[in-house]
RNA sequence: GGGCUGUUAGCUCAAUUGGCAGAGCAGGGGACUCUUAAUCCCAAGGUUAUAGGUUCGAUUCCUAUACAGCCCA
């Protein structure tokens, strides 16, 4: 297993040459004053303030008699330059010593080179921590997508627009926890692992419980805990955490992804039209200073209000057909062994969805694909739901909720009679106030905004199969 | 699950029709007290993903496997 090349080799023995010298090669805290940004937004010409800093050697050009560096810290780099006149013989001789990749920790004043960039002189330093592998070469980076997302502490290292790209994911969701509490809603977290598995269709994670003796599902969805909180009168909530579902891994799906859930007592699906999109135009407008991002070849605007239409408008707008009803799907795609909800899906998919470029609500769902949705007053085939689009890609998904506790149990009961949780019935029979639900996939909202097309790209740490 | 493509030095990439596997950077040795992709000189670095096959000869052609990427279901 454990392959000692040469560039190894030769770094393992530094590790016994600052042994020898009495400095440990893997060291302790250091007092950091300043980090490089600091430094830099700090500088003053001609002062004589003294600095300390810390950070990872990165590039180290050597001349003789002094060398120049770069230190790289959380907020960015900082040039240091070591003299042999200032260090003496002993410390410019150790600094030499420093392998690219290596910690320490610098003390000096500041001062601006000939070229004009803020320098930190080297008067002291640290030896903090050895590294024992070579890194990839900064200027080309690391381009192997493999390598990228098994050794995600390497792409973060040398390719800045990887860590870039995760604060931005950071800044998205705080964005858009700061603006759900800003509107009073409640954020708290409900189980992962659940006896019934509910809230969405999908295959879960099974895992056992030993001393209770009883299998667990990794949560598929939030929801009926979440609209449980809403009965015990938590009338705003929100939980914006992992999914688990057991599918196909692509680069639209990961094995856990992360969802936003928001419930709000006494609305609609229209009232959550209106909150995703100020919302999202919140954090747009926060992130880009516009409302107008570039995704793919397009030019998305998240001005309020969204384009709505319904699913059969929609369908009959993009396929040419007229549809009222369930049944119309045939006119479009007669497959006798796919049924209507099959078709329906298919067409949505192929011939509806690629086209929703701009973001746009999808109204009015069949109820037969949404048992936890309230039908629609005077049509009773149809829900009061949507799912909305941004560049094509379905982001989320919202209803009313159903509060109707036997009209509920009837949906399970179609749906799947031996798994009814009746805990969740019981809930509802101690009454749900009408309410509003809306989740939103995290992970395919921060493609859009960072003009990514794998959602492997915006995890830290993508699912693949183990080497 | 199916199809296509890829896997060569630490990293980024070459290699003509099947004919000695190469470069830049990193790393090693040396020179150099304002460089920033530092520069200059020298030396080194490889079981071409893995296992088979065809061939006088395979990075190159064939088969299988592993991992990955893209597309489809």
């Amino acid at each position: 297993m454990e392959e000692i090349n040469e560039l190894l080799e030769i770094r393992r023995q530094k590790i016994d040459f600052w042994k020898n010298k009495g400095i440990l090669p893997f060291g302790q805290r250091y007092e950091v004053t300043h980090t490089s940004q600091q430094i830099i937004e700090e500088f003053k010409e001609g002062s004589e303030e003294k600095v300390s800093c810390a950070g990872r050697l990165m590039a180290i050009r050597e001349h003789g008699k002094s060398i120049f560096a770069h230190l790289k810290d959380a907020q960015g780099k900082i040039q240091i330059y070591a003299k042999k006149d200032i260090l003496g013989n002993e410390g410019f001789s150790l600094f030499k010593e420093l392998d690219m990749g290596d910690f320490i920790g610098v003390q000096g004043k500041v001062f601006k080179t000939y070229t004009g960039e803020i320098t930190v002189l080297v008067e002291e330093f640290t030896f903090l921590a050895k590294s024992l592998r070579p890194l990839p070469k900064e200027w080309y980076g690391l381009r192997d997508i493999e390598s990228r997302y098994r050794q995600r502490y390497v792409d973060l290292l040398v390719n800045e627009e990887v860590k870039d790209l995760f604060i931005n994911r950071s800044k998205i969701i705080k964005g858009l926890k700061e603006f759900l509490d800003r509107q009073n809603f409640l954020e708290v977290e409900t189980p992962m692992m659940q006896a019934i598995p509910g809230g969405a269709i999908a295959k879960p994670f099974v895992t056992h419980h030993n001393t209770l003796g009883i299998d667990l599902y990794l949560r598929i969805a939030p929801e009926l805990y979440l609209k449980r909180l809403v009965v015990g009168g938590l009338e705003r909530v929100y939980e914006l955490n992992r999914n688990f579902r057991n599918e196909g891994i692509s680069t639209r799906h990961n094995p856990e992804f992360t969802m936003l859930e928001v419930y709000q007592a006494y609305a609609d699906y229209t009232d959550m039209m209106r909150l995703t999109e100020e919302l999202l135009a919140s954090v747009v407008q926060k992130l880009f200073g516009s409302l107008k991002i570039t995704y793919r070849d397009n030019e998305i605007d998240f001005t309020p209000p969204w384009q709505r239409i319904t699913v059969y408008e929609a369908i009959s707008k993009y396929t040419g057909v007229e549809v009222t009803q369930l049944e119309d799907m045939r006119k479009i795609l007669d497959v006798q062994e796919k049924s209507l909800t099959e078709i329906l899906n298919h067409i949505l998919d192929n011939k509806v969805e690629p086209n929703l470029i701009q973001p746009t609500f999808l109204m009015d769902y069949p109820t037969v694909l949404s048992p936890l949705a309230r039908q629609k007053q005077n049509n009773p085939e149809l829900v009061e739901r949507f799912e909305f689009f941004i560049g094509g890609q379905e982001l989320g998904n919202a209803y009313s909720e159903l509060n109707d506790p036997i009209e509920q149990k009837k949906r399970f009961y179609e749906q799947n009679p031996d798994k009814i949780d009746e805990d969740y019935i019981e809930a509802l029979e101690y009454g749900l106030p009408p309410c509003g639900g809306l989740g939103i996939g995290i992970d395919r909202l921060v493609m859009v905004l960072t003009n990514t097309t794998s959602i492997r790209e915006v995890m830290l740490f993508p699912q693949l199969r183990p080497k």
